[in-house]
DNA sequence: CTGAAAGCGCTAACAC
DNA sequence: GTGTTAGCGCTTTCAG
């Protein structure tokens, strides 16, 4: 019916190899017991054949698929953007490949992505920050599961990666107070975000360390998009004793805000300096914006990474910080 | 060994419904020749014990897996993350999965790709834009293929969707001209870039409809970076009678011209009227860009639809082209 | 170290 | 209309 006769099969290799399937199995699985000499012929049979295993009939087998779920709410954001590239980029390196979970904030959603991960027989499940976990916490037969910037799941220790947000913050702050800034304010993300708030927490504690006081106003909260820091810096330069220089949550914001200081006459940073988070490459363009950058590539390196322990069910870390890293532009300067 | 046991098959659904499991599978999958009463029989008990018939082995049954192939060289740009959500969006509502091979360029990994879809039996394979066609063309036992914004695949006749390039940047210059708007430029994209050059023509072609001049300086070529609009609006401006207007070949760019043009101290739209096109939502702030909107979501909608004709191998159009929309910000002006 | 054989859970002839 | 049965191509005991 359909041209299954040009596919070469396992028992073609075992038949021309003589040996038996079991044989070929062990050599393409690299399972040991095979002697050298067997293992060569096979292999050599295999090469001139250039034959694949199929991947579907292995799945069966093991009854398991060769895919990992990745959940995420948003594909749009350039922050998921790149952790899918990265992640994707290794999960085929293992040869895995990467379904894009994309519950666009839809509980619904979600949950038919979850039977679904779950019908096909998913290796395993990646969970980033967004919606709630109740979904995840009611579910029994829970796969591997790694968070990544997630709250942990009640009831399961799964390792968790993320960035070093409290730090990141910290030392951003510190830049600015080592350019002699002492009016210092704080562009914050949403409340509800884990991030968000401790990168707040981070801004708070360097500020008191460095005995800054910080007032009622130098405090604001945005929800991590352009148009939140445009609006946050109008009510901070209108203070009575407005900053000098503003750290931001997320770099949007910081774009958003240093557009508007730009719009206002004002100028980057000669008015006012800015720094951002993320250093994900967005809009650059006339400012090359001084930011903290996370290393979205080592966090999707670490997630895999404690992914296919998991897998292969070996030990896992509980938690890990990836550090961030200051990237400086042209938008800070020294008082 | 493993937990297999907690599954329920398509047996135990036969053995408690009291018929075969060729009957079982025959309502599993919708197939006719079953009585009302069977049928509502088996179904009964599969929605109690909420069955879910099992993907890999339906995969290895028929051969072939429940997913697609799309072939993208960057992620990060949103007009293809948009691209891929809408697509992953109907795949997983036909219950496929979508996997990304992004080649980020490179053919080395464009060829693993192929190789990994050709593996798991993709059921499909999208090809946007990119890379050339070499490897495709050369590869013999091509899965069922639909080409998005991309060259036809010669010996083949692959249904192919795109916008309608040309038309649409014919309107926007249009839209220009309506607006009483003579001395316009046009900012293109790479010229080996097909959508570009379509673009580039349909300015070209306004233009000479209405009876107005294109100089020598008016068209310039871009790469559909911000950067390059910056750039490009810089030598425009310094023309010795510069444009009124300038439509860019995408919003990337009409945004850095649009930046380019506030930094000099000029105004949007008052000293010069900018339109772009895409109109995913990139950057927008302080301006929003009029521009040609690109309907991704129809693209999606109908590259998906070709390509489940497809592989259902029924009749497939051969060339589809989505019409553009224009969107009406706050860049352009009336002379 | 190697091979025989029993599945994995489903689809699709083919028979009744 | 319904059931029987032979695979799909691999993994994995279990013997030898």
């Amino acid at each position: 019916m359909d041209s299954r006769s040009d596919r070469i099969t396992i028992r073609e290799i075992a038949q021309w190899s003589g040996v038996s399937i079991a044989t070929v199995s062990r050599v393409i699985n690299n399972v040991p017991g095979v002697s050298d000499a067997l293992r060569e012929r096979v292999q050599k049979v295999i090469d001139e054949h250039e034959y694949e295993p199929s991947q579907l009939a292995r799945n069966l087998s093991v009854n398991a698929s060769n895919s990992m779920a990745l959940f995420v709410y948003d594909i749009m954001n350039p922050f998921f953007s790149k952790l899918i590239q990265e992640l994707n980029r290794i999960a085929f390196d293992h040869n895995y490949s990467l379904i894009i979970c994309d519950s666009s904030n839809e509980p619904e959603r979600e949950m038919r992505y979850l039977a679904f991960a779950k019908s096909i027989k998913a290796a395993g499940i990646l969970l980033t920050e967004g919606a709630d976990n109740g979904l995840f916490e009611s579910d029994a037969s829970m796969l591997p599961t790694v968070l990544i910037d997630r709250a942990a799941i009640s009831g399961k220790q799964w390792p968790m990666i993320t960035s070093d947000n409290y730090g990141g913050a910290y030392h951003a702050c510190e830049y600015l107070i080592s350019l002699d800034h002492e009016r210092i304010a704080f562009i914050g993300g949403p409340e509800c975000v884990r991030s968000a708030d401790e990168r707040r927490r981070g801004y708070l504690a360097a500020m008191e360390d460095h005995g800054l006081p910080v007032g009622d106003g130098d405090l604001t909260e945005g929800d991590f998009k352009a148009e939140s820091g445009l609006h946050a810096i109008e009510r901070l330069l209108s203070l009575p004793e407005p900053p000098t220089a503003v750290l931001c949550a997320n770099d949007l914001m910081a774009w958003g805000a240093t557009m508007r200081v730009l719009s206002m006459g004002l100028r980057v940073p000669e008015d006012l300096s800015v720094i951002g988070f993320d250093g994900v490459d967005t809009c650059s363009l006339l400012h090359n914006l001084t930011t903290m950058r996370q290393r979205i590539d080592l966090i999707a390196q670490e997630a895999m990474k404690q992914m296919l322990r998991l897998i292969s069910s070996q030990e896992t870390l509980d938690e890990i910080r990836i550090p961030t890293e200051l990237v400086i532009g042209d938008t800070c300067r020294r008082l």
